[in-house]
DNA sequence: GTTGTTCTCTACCGATCGGTAGAGTGGCTC
DNA sequence: GAGCCACTCTACCGATCGGTAGAGAACAAC
């Protein structure tokens, strides 16, 4: 059984274990339910990953790495105004609607882990608030930005409410009645979630 | 050791299991813990409640029986108009600021077993949803709130706001660089959270 | 005193947990 | 061939889990 590439149960491990963290939980997680998902025994998974710790850091930061890859792309290419706006908040909450269990992983990490999830969180998303921040003081001046909102509290907000409003949307999209497909349930609510942090961030047009 | 009412245990071992399952989850938090903080051994708890899953479903059943008495206080002493929202969200906020845990375990349940949560939401929540709702297209017919606003979704996403807000709130406003007391970042945080809500909500006055 | 109820205790159960020891297997290099 | 490396396996470890059995303490009724 050569191995594909460099590692094959290295990867579909990291895989079975994201899904299985975010949906049941680390602590509710077994090694063995991995293992055995992913078609090895138990010792095979601890050969790749001296522990079941080391495998948690291993899921969150491939996570949060493909999050400050994908950043970046989406800051480039935005123009500016409120283009720029809804052009990065629809590509954040694409990047969680794509796969919610980043969302939930990230979720779980705060609530189970917030001491740590504190400094990730002041290494991964505390750059460019800081820099989002300044546009909106901007936009302030300039009288297209609500005067009474608070920059960093409004930001801190709507990213909490893209990561949180999508880890559990199908929760709360489940007492959606019209809507049947659980897709359509999602666009709309989502759809939602930007509206209201748009009409929360801009003041209407006169 | 007499009982001071019908049981001390009993009403302690609800309150430690609360904390411990808010703070660290269900799987997370064993008995011995939680009888350990209380001072008995384990056999006791498990003379009060048959098993660890009967406390989490008493654990759970109080906080939302005590929300469902608080609720209908909220509702009868609010006013009508822009009064009556600030009246509502500010109580909402306000009971599970009084104990974020309460916060914190709805957000779990949310994640650890969301099909039991969709129907203690539809139970708990839709109805009085369903009021607010009519409320809300009353508002959009008389030109007061956001045409393009989905009332549903947008009820569902302030209440989970709040919820999800408050239950890792200290996350968040850990990156406040300028409040120093934990009391004064949660202030600044819900006050954001209830002008994102009501900027959301309502057209402003022309 | 006797009986019964309520409640807590010590001692223990089987199952499962994360993790280790060490043998085995296939392929690569020389 | 011999040796080495990468990897997976079986078998097992101590610890901890949720839960049970059953004895006893405290108190009330009689």
């Amino acid at each position: 059984m050569a191995a594909k590439q460099t590692s094959d149960v290295r990867a579909q491990t990291l895989d079975v274990a994201t899904e299985l963290f975010a949906r049941n939980g680390y602590d509710a997680t077994s090694l063995s339910a991995i293992a055995q998902l992913v078609g090895v025994r138990k010792p095979s998974l601890l050969y790749h990953f001296p522990s079941k710790e080391a495998l948690r850091q291993a899921v969150l930061a491939r996570v949060l790495s493909h999050w400050s890859e994908v950043l970046p792309e989406i800051l480039a290419q935005a123009t500016t105004g409120g283009r720029r706006f809804r052009a990065l908040a629809d590509a954040v909450c694409q990047f969680f609607v794509d796969d919610p269990n980043r969302a939930r992983l990230l979720l779980r990490e705060m609530l189970d882990r917030p001491e740590e999830m504190k400094l990730l969180l002041s290494e991964y998303v505390s750059p460019w608030v800081g820099v989002l921040q300044d546009y909106i003081l901007d936009g302030q001046r300039a009288g297209t930005v609500w005067p009474d909102l608070d920059p960093h509290a409004y930001l801190l907000h709507v990213i909490h409410n893209m990561v949180a409003g999508i880890a559990t949307a199908d929760v709360f999209t489940s007492l959606y009645t019209s809507n049947t497909s659980a897709r359509a349930r999602m666009d709309r609510h989502v759809a939602e979630l930007l509206r209201m942090a748009h009409a929360g961030l801009f003041l209407p047009h006169t």
